[in-house]
RNA sequence: GCCCAGAUGGCGGAAUUGGUAGACGCGCACGACUCAAACUCGUGUUCUAACGAGUGCGGGUUCGAUUCCCGCUCUGGGUACCA
């Protein structure tokens, strides 16, 4: 009988899916044991043979453990949001969720194409995965428990004293009973305030002050804001400043958007990495870009350019700030201009670009104060009342008092009356505009700057290194930069500031040699020694990145050591005995000199002392750096989830538990709105009801228009699993408690930052919140390296058409392109014409003059000649179905493939058309995908799980080659025969027991043979595969089966008692062939619990051993000697061989080793 | 630049703690079966005519190195003027 693996599989696979083999008990005596593969998209385009490769190895692992009597949970879902499906929707007007379904499911779309369906291609690869499980990210009966979990996530915050996240009712009370000054929290910059403080607040204010605490928060965060798109863009998704996809202008917007605070996590996410079995390089991927770095943080005062210059130079008339403190006012405004009120807003409209014809600053410093807006010239401050002005009437009364000292008049404004009627208000300003003196008439500059002392602050990881500053640079953005320039450098800061702004950000990053930067003029003072340390400006410093400001230390940072260098400014050596005339000394291991109270330290010391007189002296303290930043949560999407939230003004309220899941509304467009708000903003009754209770009134809060991003549904899936069914929690207490975490988790390493860090933060926070007993989602990971495709390519000539007249005057040819033949070379071929091989070139131009001559016969007005460049030649991709061992079936290609139709192909001597081969990433764009279901039609799912493995290691990029398959695919046919030994190959096993007298004991002495021999074939195969399989290796147990099912045909063995064990150890990676056998065999139950065969050691014992003998670790011969030789009698063996005699050539040993049961090598 | 991983026949790869390099499979060659082809089966296959050489290159440690150490080259991935 012949082995129809096609129907034995869909028979198997039938009878899982009818008797739920492979369900997972939620509780069980046995060991529990998690698999799991990383979350799929179901895409369209179906799956490519690379996809199934990690399904394959996870579900041999769990396969394996069922057969070791553990208690798996295999699942299998769909991380069905996504902006595939929303490209698609938006294109076509299906609704995402019709085509997401289809996509999983199946069938023909409205375009005519057939959908193969992922669950219809996975079924077909005999997968053991528990389907009642399933989840898909986009089912409200899933995103309801996503919204239920962003909704603890805004009802919590960081506690940095308990290390956790807490309920914000904690919070709360705090505030209530203390304030917030006792509160140690991750939170935004806040005051400090009292309870006092936060009793008199109304609701409004106490709900905005607690967003600075939440660790699901609403902010402004700059982003790349495409106006025509209606959308922001990744940095990868834009190109010279326009997007990627239709070249349109992008611009940066803040926008208020949803953020989780995952900073408050850096610290953990760090160290749990420690515990976690991955490989080091996803590992690292976490470490830099969570980025902890330690040192301090060090204010640096600065000199006032009048100072400076020692020659009472004016001070600029727009520093107006109180120097002590103004660095805070400076952070504040700067806050505060990106915040502004409805009310600020408008005014701002109407002031700003000198529209008064004078100009207006807002949020700007003014003594200790920041006024809402100021002109200077004129002296006059407008202040717009209604946030917090209310409740400091007095602190606003001692504040106008100080500022009409100052000279300024002060003009206040109600919310109310700028929203209701700015122009009565900016008639008013105009007004008073034109009564008051400008100070340009005036002689003197303003008094105010008591003294320059603006500060710097900055981080380094080296603050051993501080006496080594002999400069500072700021970036070109930095806030102070206008604050301190000197009006001589003023021309030349403006200039490369503008300079640095025109660079995009990619220019900046890329041009590392060009070293370029700019003078202030003004000049730092050095916190230690006093000195004077001159501040620039540089490119090389990112605004982003800490405070945007470096203390240089030319000695010790290679940047800071070429900037000096390439503009002359002083170098200070600090470190003993090291050369710094080339190149900075970077190592972290030199003593410290010149120094002061750093002397004759080591770095790792003086780091410590730096931070400790730091501290003492008050100019700054030790500090912990993360690069981290929080998670931008929110997207412009439709197709999302709904954010569980509602707004009653601009302050955010979560909806009732009782009212989840908030179902994605219908729109009638997937894009955004004309007014640039998301798709939801074309939603009807996009609101929630507040209903009538105690003193509320009942009425309607506006819904958020975002949605969440990919990366919600998929941080929290494998909870869901263990209890994917549950209407009442996310996942029932015992369940999670059973199951906990994942044992092995397979997937792609591209989303080490994404997934995993977003997926082990998620996990971090319900721990602290008691919901889940452990930390870390995933304990074991292997990361699958990509199948890669294996594209043809055929070698296309460029040929040239032309006409030449009667006077020999080439014309552009007026034929119709159809006409010209395309001329394909073998890729063999190639070289031979660049070599400008006559024949060849001769034989080219031959054929073209033929057919030339036939197209004018045709069209005598039309063609001139035909010709060719042999060194121009191109490559177009062949779809690789039409290829077998490089040779191009160009027949078959032309016949149906219109393409080809006027493709000529030259072949080679032996009539043969050679392509060239490309590995290069799958794509249908390169004709190189390889669809499972062909290979399964083809060979069938077992020869394709087995192929899969036994391409290579599992961790590398490989290129799909199926040439190989035939091998394996032979291999289980030979399986096959081995039980179908009868007549006719009917099936036939050999019931007799084993040989009694090896069963158990040692085997008999000599050569082994029959029983002996397939037992030991059989015990070395189950040893082999059994640790193969625990360290992950699951190409070579394909191997060890071969290697025994290729002893035992040759022993001709059919014995049941060696046959059915082989069938155990072989399921996991050929479950159908396995359980039909199995069946045949009599057995009534799945082969799926059957019980790991043990190997027995016995029946590996040899009694000789072939020891290889070397001269000089030379292999020269293999020597039988019996195992039970000592190493002297072995020695003396060796000796004696008269081959040795010959390997001597008459010298006498020097000596010689012998590893028993190993090798003996003689050293001459 | 920095961090990580890797480099072995014509190809995919094996060699788990330093002990016969090239298992297993593909491909290729030859042979058997067949009228023939396919399938299947068998034999051979690192290079070299041979002596010998040989695991990216150059050194080192060792009786012995694909394996350990030092220095490089190349490939892949990550990351980036990160202070």
């Amino acid at each position: 009988m012949q082995y129809q693996f096609n129907q034995i599989e869909k028979d198997w696979q039938k009878y899982w899916a009818e008797n739920k083999t492979f369900k997972a008990k939620d509780n069980s005596a046995k060991p529990k044991y998690y698999v799991l593969d990383m979350f799929p998209y179901p895409s369209g385009a179906g799956l490519h043979v690379g996809h199934p490769l990690g399904y394959i190895a996870s579900d041999v692992y769990a396969r394996y453990k069922r057969l070791l009597g553990f208690n798996v949970l295999h699942p299998m879902g769909y991380d069905s949001f996504g902006l595939p499906a929303e490209q698609y929707a938006i294109q076509t007007g299906q609704h995402p969720a019709v085509t997401t379904k289809m996509n999983i499911e199946g069938g023909i779309d409205k375009q005519g194409n057939v959908i193969p369906g992922y669950r219809n291609q996975l079924d077909k690869i005999g997968f053991s995965f528990d389907w009642d499980r399933e989840v898909r990210t986009s089912d409200p009966n899933y995103y309801k428990w996503t919204q239920w979990i962003f909704k603890q996530l805004f009802n919590s915050w960081y506690n940095k004293d308990a290390d956790k996240a807490e309920k914000i009712d904690i919070l709360i009370e705090q505030f209530k009973s203390k304030g917030n000054a006792d509160v140690n929290a991750v939170c935004d910059d806040v005051a400090t305030f009292s309870a006092a403080d936060w009793n008199s607040w109304n609701e409004e204010q106490q709900q905005k002050m607690l967003l600075n605490y939440r660790i699901a928060f609403l902010s402004d965060t700059w982003v790349n804001w495409c106006p025509a798109l209606g959308t922001v863009l990744a940095n990868d998704e834009i190109k010279d400043g326009v997007s990627e996809r239709g070249g349109h202008p992008v611009e940066q917007k803040l926008m208020r958007q949803w953020s989780m605070r995952i900073t408050a996590y850096a610290e953990r996410l760090i160290n749990g990495l420690e515990g976690l079995d991955w490989t080091d390089s996803v590992k690292d991927i976490q470490r830099n870009w969570i980025g902890k770095s330690q040192g301090a943080s060090v204010k640096f005062k600065v000199l006032s350019p009048t100072l400076s210059k020692g020659e009472g130079e004016a001070t600029p008339k727009y520093l107006t700030g109180d120097a002590a403190i103004g660095h805070l006012l400076l952070d504040n405004a700067k806050e505060m201009r990106r915040n502004p009120t409805e009310a600020e807003s408008v005014l701002w409209i109407h002031l700003k670009g000198k529209k008064l014809d004078v100009k207006f600053r807002r949020q700007h410093p003014i003594d200790s104060y920041i006024a809402d807006f100021v002109c200077l010239d004129k002296k006059l401050i407008l202040e717009v009342d209604g946030k917090i002005h209310d409740l400091q009437k007095e602190a606003d009364e001692a504040r106008t008092e100080r500022l009409n000292e100052l000279g300024y008049e002060v003009l206040r404004f109600k919310n109310e009356d700028v929203l209701a009627d700015i122009d009565t208000v900016i008639t008013k300003i105009a007004t008073i505009l034109a009564q008051r003196p400008s100070i340009k008439d005036e002689a003197k500059v303003l008094p105010f700057g008591k003294d320059l002392g603006w500060e710097v602050s900055v981080f380094t990881p080296r603050p051993d290194t501080i006496f080594g500053v002999s400069f500072m640079v700021l970036a070109p953005e930095h806030e102070l930069v206008d604050v301190i320039t000197t009006p001589e450098q003023k021309a030349e800061i403006e200039a490369y500031k503008k300079a640095a702004s025109l660079k995009s950000e990619r220019d900046r990053q890329s041009d590392i040699k060009n070293i370029t930067g700019a003078f202030t003029g003004a000049y730092a003072i050095h916190p230690f020694t006093g000195d004077k340390v001159q501040i620039w400006i540089g490119d090389y410093v990112l605004a982003t990145y800490g405070t945007g400001a470096v203390m240089a230390v030319p000695c010790g940072d290679q940047r800071d050591w070429d900037f000096a260098t390439h503009f002359g400014i002083e170098i200070k050596n600090i470190f003993k005995d090291k050369d710094i005339s080339a190149a900075a000394y970077t190592e972290k291991d030199a003593i410290i000199t010149d120094s002061d109270f750093l002397n004759d330290l080591p770095a790792k010391e003086a780091i410590k002392k730096a931070i400790a007189e730091i501290e003492k002296r008050g100019f700054g303290k030790g500090k912990t750096q993360y690069r981290l930043r929080d998670a931008v949560f929110s997207r412009q999407r439709y197709w999302g989830e709904p954010f569980p939230v509602y707004y009653k003004g601009d302050v955010p309220y979560l909806v009732d538990d009782k009212d989840l899941p908030i179902v994605l509304p219908e729109v009638e467009k997937y894009l955004p709105t004309e007014d640039g708000k998301p798709p939801l903003g074309r939603a009807k009754n996009w609101a929630y009801k507040v209903l009538p209770s105690g003193k509320d009134l009942g009425w309607e809060g506006p819904i958020e228009l975002n949605t969440m991003p990919g990366w919600a549904g998929s941080s929290w899936y494998f909870l869901r699993y263990m209890d994917a069914n549950n209407d009442n929690e996310f996942v029932a207490k015992e369940k999670v408690n059973y199951w906990k975490n994942v044992d092995l988790y397979i997937g792609g390493a591209e989303h080490a930052t994404g997934h995993l860090l977003y997926a082990r933060f998620w996990t971090k926070f319900l721990y602290d919140l008691g919901y889940i007993p452990f930390e870390e989602p995933f304990q074991k990971m292997i990361n699958q390296g990509m199948i890669q495709g294996n594209s043809a390519k055929a070698i296309k000539l460029l040929t040239h058409v032309y006409i030449a007249d009667i006077n020999n005057n080439i014309n552009t040819p007026q034929i119709d392109a159809c006409e010209i033949p395309e001329f394909f070379i073998s890729s063999d071929l190639l070289e031979k014409l660049e070599d400008n091989d006559i024949d060849l070139s001769v034989k080219i131009k031959e054929r073209l003059n033929n057919l030339g001559r036939a197209i004018k016969q045709q069209n005598p007005e039309k063609i001139g000649e035909l010709d060719f460049a042999p060194n121009a030649s191109y490559s177009i991709y062949i779809p690789i179905n039409y290829v077998k061992n490089n040779i191009l079936d160009y027949e078959d290609l032309k016949e149906n493939n219109h393409q080809f139709n006027r493709a000529e192909f030259i072949c080679n001597e032996n009539g043969d058309f050679i392509v060239e081969r490309e590995v290069e990433k799958m794509s249908k764009s390169k004709y190189n995908v390889q669809t499972p279901d062909e290979l399964v039609e083809k060979y069938g799912a077992d020869t394709l799980r087995c192929y899969e493995m036994f391409l290579g290691p599992l961790e590398q990029h490989k290129p799909w080659d199926t040439q190989g398959i035939t091998g394996v695919h032979g291999f289980l046919k030979k399986l096959w025969r081995l039980f179908h030994s009868g007549e006719n190959e009917s099936f036939y096993v050999d019931e007799t027991p084993i040989l009694k007298s090896v069963v158990g004991g040692p085997p008999p002495s000599g050569e082994l043979e029959g029983d002996e021999g397939a037992l030991k074939s059989l015990h070395k195969t189950i040893k082999k595969v059994k640790e193969d399989i625990e360290r992950f290796s699951f190409n070579t147990p394909v191997s060890a089966y071969m290697i025994c099912v290729n002893e035992l045909t040759a022993q001709k063995c059919n014995k049941r008692a060696i046959l059915e064990p082989l069938l155990i150890i072989l399921a996991p990676y050929a479950p159908h062939i396995a359980e039909e056998l199995w069946a045949k065999l009599g057995n009534k139950e799945s082969i799926t619990y059957a019980v790991y065969p043990k190997y027995n050691e016995a029946y590996l014992v040899e009694s000789n051993h072939k020891y290889p003998v070397s001269f000089n670790g030379k292999m020269r011969f293999v020597l039988e000697l019996p195992t039970a030789l000592t190493p002297t009698e072995v020695e003396k063996e060796v000796l004696a061989n008269e081959q040795t005699t010959k390997y001597l050539e008459g010298k006498t040993p020097k000596k010689i080793i012998v590893v028993p049961q190993k090798i003996v090598n003689v050293v001459v």
